[in-house]
DNA sequence: AGAAGAATAT
DNA sequence: GATATTCTTC
């Protein structure tokens, strides 16, 4: 009798504070909302929350007492963690919010949402740690220990600080910042000075390989931009030159002719193409091309702002998916390849053909 | 010395 | 396949 009181009780206390939750929910994701495109799977995981505790109150006889789970905002938790998660945040939105230069808005940000219907709840976790992942510049180091302090700097700093501060180089625009430590040295973790150690491999984000691009199209493109240039111009700090040069590098294999896989799936890309004194440029602006392909070093064919994208990932890679319709369609078009870097670059004149060993 | 590009390693 | 590192050349 008593305990069955009792129990009453209890329930009614934590229907109460489910009420609650719902409508900070609610709120927030009234706030949310507004940051639809940007946030999408953040908007999903509120009104699953949402859901999930509606349903919760309307009886389902969910034996979890709301207990704070100690997830630890990465990829733990399952389902009523995501209160966690969301409540204490409420006052965070307004500091990341836009940080899209202004030229292309994609919409790509409708990332995978495919896999929705059965396990909504774990994957719908993965899905989350992956975005958030992807939202940063890069991903922070995690399997090695990093002092706190760093790490927090690098949040704020990678997410906010180097985004569009001042576009115009005004300021200290060389900032290197010792990119020799990244194994983690900080004080923390034991044997420091582990010099040796191969650097924290950094992935290319979303925004990050933008700025690449951004970069690229300021500087005429992959094959006339420099890796120390291209760093310079994105202006995210932390990125060494070897890096960039790195990523480079497989920019340009990957923008190189892509062979002839796939014979011609789509408007058969490849075929139009022509080379005209080591540039790729569309079979058809073939001869405006040609007196063009003379002298592009200054702005060049590359139309440094003219076309709102230069070039892109070829379509089978891994960034391909992430690129939009728009983008891969645009891509076939105005696109100028060079397929011989020493040839096609006047400002160097690498003749290396001497360089065999 | 330092940067870039290619080659190679992980 | 993607990134890091090394090697070579300039």
């Amino acid at each position: 009798m008593i305990k069955s009181l009792s129990n009453m009780k209890n329930y009614n206390e934590k229907r109460e504070k489910c009420c609650e939750y719902i409508e900070a929910l609610e709120e927030e994701r009234r706030k949310i909302n507004v940051f639809q495109r940007e946030l999408p799977l953040c908007l999903e995981l509120v009104t699953q929350a949402i859901e999930a505790y509606k349903k919760e109150i309307s009886g389902t006889t969910t034996d979890t007492l709301y207990g704070q789970p100690e997830c630890s905002e990465q990829t733990t938790g399952e389902c009523g963690p995501v209160l966690d998660l969301f409540l204490p945040i409420k006052q965070s939105s307004a500091s990341t919010d836009e940080e899209e230069e202004e030229e292309e808005v994609d919409e790509d940000d409708d990332v995978e949402h495919e896999s929705h219907d059965t396990g909504i709840d774990f994957v719908d976790k993965n899905m989350k740690s992956e975005w958030l992942k992807s939202v940063q510049l890069w991903n922070q180091p995690e399997a090695v220990p990093v002092s706190k302090w760093e790490r927090s700097q690098q949040e704020t700093q990678t997410l906010v600080e180097p985004i569009k501060e001042n576009d115009n180089g005004a300021g200290g625009s060389a900032r290197q910042k010792t990119e020799a430590e990244r194994g983690g040295s900080g004080g923390s973790g034991g044997s420091s000075s582990r010099r040796g150690q191969r650097k924290q491999r950094r992935c290319w984000s979303h925004e990050l390989h933008r700025r690449f691009l951004n970069a690229l199209k300021q500087l005429g493109g992959p094959h006339v931009a420099t890796p120390k240039q291209i760093r310079e111009l994105m202006k995210v700090d932390g990125l060494t030159n070897d890096e960039v040069k790195s990523h480079l590098q497989k920019y340009r294999l990957h923008t190189r002719r892509p062979s002839q896989t796939v014979p011609n799936n789509r408007d058969s890309q490849t075929q139009h193409f022509v080379v005209v004194g080591g540039i790729w440029v569309p079979q058809a602006s073939h001869s405006k091309a040609n007196a063009v392909a003379s002298r592009e070093t200054t702005t060049g064919i590359y139309g440094p702002m003219a076309s709102p994208l230069p070039s892109e990932w070829p379509s089978h890679s891994s960034f391909g998916r992430e690129i939009s319709e728009e983008r891969s369609r645009c891509s076939n078009k105005g696109i100028v390849r060079c397929s011989s870097p020493a040839m096609s670059s006047s400002t160097r004149t690498k003749t290396k053909d001497a360089k065999m060993s």
